[in-house]
DNA sequence: CGCGTTTCCGCAAGCGCTTCCACAAGATGC
DNA sequence: GCATCTTGTGGAAGCGCTTGCGGAAACGCG
């Protein structure tokens, strides 16, 4: 394998010459620098990152803890901070927590203590104190997506008024007759997120003067196949039925509207349906949403990372609110006239 | 920072001792063993593995390159891969390629090269000369999955088999005019999977005496959208249209049943539908597919790199096959009386 | 032209581990 | 009884870089 001993040797200057000159970090004249380069590309040299991190303490590398691969969010957020860090030369660390407890357990008590990242991303986790304990005795700069993470920076989306947007939204078609499908209350103690969405939802009906009707909530667990169980039995009774739902998850929002043409209900003439996210298949369903922008979230928080590391000082814990959108397609319009 | 000396003091031990203790190599008492790990515990001591891989040549971190993370067969695989190495003590260092050129080159000729893999798995890629080049300049045990990659192990399906058993459960219902969605030929080039589907759809189809229309041979993207564009052209003219399709993979079936609802069809009524994957959204569609178990794919490329990296031994090229399984649901049925 | 600055570069001391080697005991063989 | 293994241990030499330090060369200024 050749090391930086052979590019010096070729470029006829010492080791640590080429070390700044590849590096970039100190005073190496014009010409050096050309000449290491042109070693190094010559002989296809590529430094060991290892011994680099060894030596400067730095590790070029980012921690990303999720706890899913599978789910939309969790893969969008990966796809736009992986994007930004090949961008940026910084390796990726995926720690995928799932659904063993002992995985998790060796995460946070083995995996990121390692000293092999610069800097963690945890993606909607909700921590122990022992977790969050952990990840702080890294010494290493946290942000925090989707959900609060004391101590740290993170980056996230008004719930509570893109609910109400949401809801406005279909309160505006002239829907009075609104279900919401939340997440289970499991999800809940994590992230509080399926409440604030849910308070959002009943302060905009609140507001507008709609009674909010109990058995017209049902919870699911944010995916495509629970939401589809839960409206099946929100749509069984056919005399009794909402004009419209808004879920809380596009993925949820899906399921409705797979459930609902169960029932031969057309969206949007018999039902509108609306979600939270800017998952792909928005498109293909048609389905109106507020795009959280989960890519974007993901290359924010590496960009934020980055610069922490970069200037070398702590990451001063900060909320960023991330913006959304709302993007009308085909799952919402007014309500049929007959309706009641 | 506590390091591996701090343990050795407390431990009343040489660090070479400790290190050996530690790391379970070389010969230690049982007693010095016990104390290393009691100290190393106390002192929340984790090892460096910079400093590790730097002395060992040995670094406990496993690259994945792939495509995409979105979409079904990338993350199943990643979800199996990252699982088995958590098992495993081992990190997972996610090269996610996208779609920008200027990330694939610099993921083949400068991340990989940065001697911070022990080994490396490559999902669906097809690479150029040059790319293969730089792979196997790291001297690292390389598993490819899903497409063929010269000089290193594979792991696949027998898409030909599958393809025929896929047909021939459409067959054996009845059907006769069935339908196939394939990939484009863009794709072919690189895997050379649509291509072998579909040959083994057009097998089945002659064995069993039964024309193949090439009109209702249609290309798609592999995703559900891009299904859903082409599935809506090949259903709009109603007095000639298949009874059944047969899709190249899930996500395109998906797409298919989507297409299909617009027209009013009902799945399996009026138009069985089959796949190819075993996505997770399968169940809730009520798709029948051909399950490869994606994660369990993952799962093995692991064990077979770790095997090569624990064993020291160089890894053989060899082909392994990976079993595959009908999942009958309910897209798919005998064909309406009637139908032509 | 001399002197203080600045720029560039090489030496060498690590970074925090692993592992080769040597060595001291205790175990074993004849 | 002595020679020979085996086992457990510590010393010390790296692994392949980075970076502080000091010297040499180039520069600016009166």
């Amino acid at each position: 394998m050749t090391g930086i001993k052979d590019v010096a040797e070729r470029a006829g200057l010492s080791v640590a010459t080429v070390s700044r000159a590849l590096s970039g970090k100190g005073n190496v004249s014009p010409t050096s620098r050309e000449r290491a380069r042109a070693a190094a590309a010559e002989l296809g040299f590529v430094l060991s990152y290892h011994a680099s991190s060894l030596a400067s303490g730095r590790t070029h590398n980012v921690g990303l803890v999720v706890p899913s691969v599978h789910r939309w969010f969790f893969s969008a957020v990966i796809e736009g901070a992986s994007a930004a860090l090949l961008e940026a030369g910084y390796d990726l660390t995926l720690y995928n927590i799932g659904e063993n407890p002992a995985h998790r357990h060796s995460v946070f008590n083995d995996f990121l203590l390692r000293k092999r990242v610069d800097a963690v991303i945890a993606v909607s986790l909700e921590l122990s104190e022992a977790e969050l304990q952990q990840l702080h005795a890294m010494h290493r700069p946290i942000v925090g997506i989707g959900g609060p993470l004391p101590g740290a920076s993170t980056i996230r989306i008004d719930d509570s008024g893109i609910a109400r947007k949401a809801t406005n939204h279909l309160l505006g078609l002239g829907h009075t007759q609104i279900a919401h499908i939340t997440g289970h209350e499991a999800y809940d103690q994590d992230f509080h997120l399926p409440g604030t969405r849910r308070s959002g939802f009943e302060e905009a009906m609140n507001d507008a003067g709609c009674p909010v009707r109990p058995e017209w909530i049902v919870s699911a667990d944010f995916t495509i196949e629970g939401a589809y169980a839960a409206a099946r039995q929100l749509l069984a009774s056919a005399p009794d039925r909402p004009t419209a739902v808004f879920a809380a998850s596009d993925e949820m929002a899906i399921g409705t509207i797979l459930a609902a043409r169960d029932f031969g209900l057309r969206i949007p003439d018999d039902l509108s349906v609306m979600g939270i996210d800017g998952h792909d298949l928005g498109n293909v369903m048609g389905l109106t949403t507020i795009d959280q922008d989960a890519k974007g979230q993901g290359a924010l928080a590496v960009r934020t990372l980055l610069g922490a590391i970069t200037n070398g000082l702590v990451l001063e814990p900060a909320d960023t609110e991330h913006p959304t959108s709302l993007v009308v397609r085909s799952s919402t319009a007014v309500p049929k006239a007959g309706a009641s």
